[in-house]
RNA sequence: GCCGAUGUAGCUCAGUUGGUCAGAGCAGCUGAUUUGUAAUCAGCUGGCCGGGGGUUCGAAUCCCUCCAUCGGCUCCA
């Protein structure tokens, strides 16, 4: 007999021998009919691989992660299966679940898939999954496997398995497809119940861009047919928060072909709003002690070959401007740490001077390949929140400190709550990918991650994501699709400091280097503006939001005090507008809901008697009737306890 | 950059197998209306059907190419 520790920590005797399933349905009946995985010591397992030793198990259905990512990446077997069906000869590489469904790298040869054959095969795996086919183990040793890929053709398995370790290698099979697989798999194919393949893409082997490009295609499998219409309407509803089309229909900012791809114009609105991010953070750096400065959006090859961008990113950027006479080679800005720390170099520094934090709007023009840009997450010319704040090596810590409260602070007070922490290192193997001393590189990388931990913040380390001057601090969030973009980020770097000779005079009269931490904690305006249209769907706080009352007079003979109102509130700098025309009330009112203006003041026959407003609040409905006094305190309230 | 898809008025979209197929709604303009909490009525303007080339008696529709956009891959200082 063997003893199984359930989740709520009861222990209960089983024969040795005992499988998942079989533990499931001494439970309940129902938890067998919904059960998918099995997590046994941490590890997920077939429900029918037997249990020897004593164990703590979890069941895992729908409602775990673990148990859609079974299902899922089951599905993906099935899928596979089903295009073997519908297309002979197709060559299969990996399958994996991924967080919403699963996907299958599959060549094609000559041949192609695309959205028009998604319902064919559709068909075919619900026909699959309909047989109930058993996912049936089986433990082949490596030689065998690799005999059966060659015979059969697939390169792609050959190559996956050539890289395993000697020794035996798990297959599964369902009806009559095989693959190369460490499971763990459904039982059979019946839990799936509703499918949709979503799209197709092209994605290299192995990630490598120079090795051949696969067909890789999304699908998405549910145990009801009616998650599966859930699901697609939640898609519907993630698409009207896209920022490219809230961007559009509150005219934010716009693209223009002429002007160039991935360089995006600002419209008055959009002007607007960012100018009230910027407002906002200029005040909190102030405070922090931040110094603002000023450099060029151009700079000189030797600046970019100092620094070490110019052979790191040399090749990839805009090619470089020259001058006419001279044949003087000039880069637009890539980065403002270059011009930073020329500022840092003007002035002679005592060690009681530091940390010097000099802080930049700072426009910084990239050459993105084609196919990366996207909306305003990612661009050609963008604007990065920058700092650079040189200090000395015992204030390193202090000031990464400083700088996660700055940027915390930040993400409160947008109301954003939903993000992520990552600790990006160097890739130990990869060093010459970096420029710095490995003793540098220590140094940076315990320094974020010590105050990483000083400040509570659970971050997931990722080794060879750093930049190439030094180890990150990323903040990223989601956008309304569920993709990952970095905003704030924080480095260490000990460097740029060496390359640029930068120095401060210590108490000992003797020069020393200062250590230098790059911060951004929006990252790029342009992103961060995206990222929170999408978060608000547009409905901004107040006191970021362009324009934040309409007046509404019910007819035109109330024009003369609605521009009396106007002038009052724009005295109480309340950004304000007038709907002038000639159109009727619950007209006027549409249009300023659809415009996702804060506050409508409607303004007529019994207003103008009483000097009031009718106050109307986006999204909520009639307020009632305030004076203008009274509005204004309301507005003031409300941008306080969002700012607090 | 690579794979795949898309591209019709400012916006959202119709346009059957190439043959009155250049349309609708919203927006805009003009006029009427003077309006009380999510769409007043009427009239009108607006498009080289992304650009260029080709096939055809004839192309929004088929082919080639370029550009842009979308979904991924790769990249992201």
């Amino acid at each position: 007999m063997i003893n199984i520790t359930l989740p709520d920590q009861t222990i209960r005797e089983f024969p040795s021998g005992i499988t998942g399933m079989e533990i499931a349905q001494s439970i309940s009946e129902g938890l067998a009919r919904n059960v998918l995985s099995i997590t046994v010591n941490g590890e997920v397992m077939d429900l029918n691989r037997p249990i020897t030793t004593d164990a703590a198990i979890k069941l895992n259905t729908w409602d775990d992660k673990d148990g859609k990512a079974t299902m899922w990446h089951s599905s993906a077997h099935i899928m596979a299966a089903a295009i073997e069906e519908l297309y002979p000869g197709t060559k299969f590489g990996i399958g994996p679940d991924v967080e919403n469904g699963f996907y299958y790298d599959i060549d094609l040869g000559d041949k192609s898939i695309s959205s028009n054959d998604f319902s064919e095969i559709e068909d075919k795996i619900l026909e699959i999954a309909r047989r109930k086919e058993p996912f049936i183990r089986t433990d082949i040793p490596k030689n065998e496997a690799l005999e059966f890929y060659r015979a059969k053709g697939d390169e792609y398995k050959v190559d996956l398995i050539s890289d395993l370790e000697d020794g035996t290698i798990s297959f599964y099979k369902s009806g009559h497809f095989t693959d190369l697989c460490r499971g763990p798999h459904l039982v059979d194919t019946s839990p799936i119940k509703a499918v949709k393949l979503l799209n197709t893409a092209g994605a290299y082997w192995r990630g490598d861009e120079s090795r051949k490009q696969l067909t890789r295609v999304y699908g998405i499998t549910f145990p009801k047919q009616k998650m599966l219409k859930e699901y697609l309407e939640m898609l519907e509803e993630a698409k009207k928060r896209d920022h490219r089309k809230i961007g559009r229909e509150l005219e934010l900012f716009a693209f223009s072909a002429k002007v160039g791809q991935g360089l995006p114009l600002w419209l008055p609105k959009g002007a607007e709003l960012r100018e009230n991010l910027e407002k906002f953070l200029k005040k909190v750096q102030r405070k922090a002690g931040y110094q603002p400065v000023i450099s060029p959006h151009i700079g000189n090859k030797n600046l970019y070959i100092t620094s070490g961008h110019y052979d790191k990113y040399g090749e990839d950027s805009f090619q470089p401007i020259s001058t006419p006479s001279e044949g003087e080679e000039f880069f637009l800005k890539p980065m403002n740490c270059p011009h930073h720390c020329e500022i840092y170099k003007i002035k002679q520094y005592s060690y009681k001077d530091l940390p010097v934090r000099l802080a930049e709007f700072g426009t910084v023009y990239r050459y993105e390949q084609s196919g990366e840009l996207h909306g305003l997450t990612r661009v050609r010319g963008f604007t990065q929140d920058d700092a650079h704040i040189f200090c000395r090596p015992d204030q390193v810590k202090e000031e990464f400190i400083a700088v996660i409260d700055i940027v915390l602070h930040i993400f409160r007070a947008l109301d954003f709550n939903d993000y992520s922490v990552q600790i990006s290192l160097r890739d130990p193997v990869n060093k010459e990918k970096y420029i710095g001393s490995d003793e540098n590189w220590e140094k940076a990388e315990k320094a974020i991650i010590e105050a990483t931990r000083e400040k509570g913040l659970s971050a997931e380390v990722v080794t060879g994501e750093a930049a190439f001057y030094g180890p990150k601090l990323d903040f990223m969030v989601n956008d309304a699709l569920g993709r990952k973009w970095q905003l704030g980020t924080i480095q260490v770097d000990y460097n740029l400091p060496d390359r640029f000779e930068l120095e401060y005079i210590g108490s000992d009269n003797q020069k020393h280097r200062p250590v230098m931490i790059h911060r951004a904690p929006f990252g790029s305006l342009e992103r961060f503006v995206a990222v929170m249209i999408e978060h608000y769907a547009g409905n901004f706080p107040l006191w970021l939001t362009p324009d934040q009352a309409i007046i509404l007079p019910i007819s035109d003979k109330y024009a003369d005090y609605a521009k009396k109102v106007l002038n009052l509130l724009n005295n109480y700098e309340i950004r304000t507008l007038i709907d002038e025309r000639s159109e009727k009330t619950g007209k006027k009112i549409r249009d300023a809901e659809t415009r996702k203006i804060p506050f409508m003041l409607i303004v007529g026959e019994k207003e103008e008697a009483g000097e009031t407003v009718s106050v109307r609040k986006h999204g909520e409905g009639d307020l009632g009737s305030f004076s203008i006094e009274e509005f204004v305190k309301m507005v003031e309230d409300e941008v306080n306890r969002l700012l607090q």
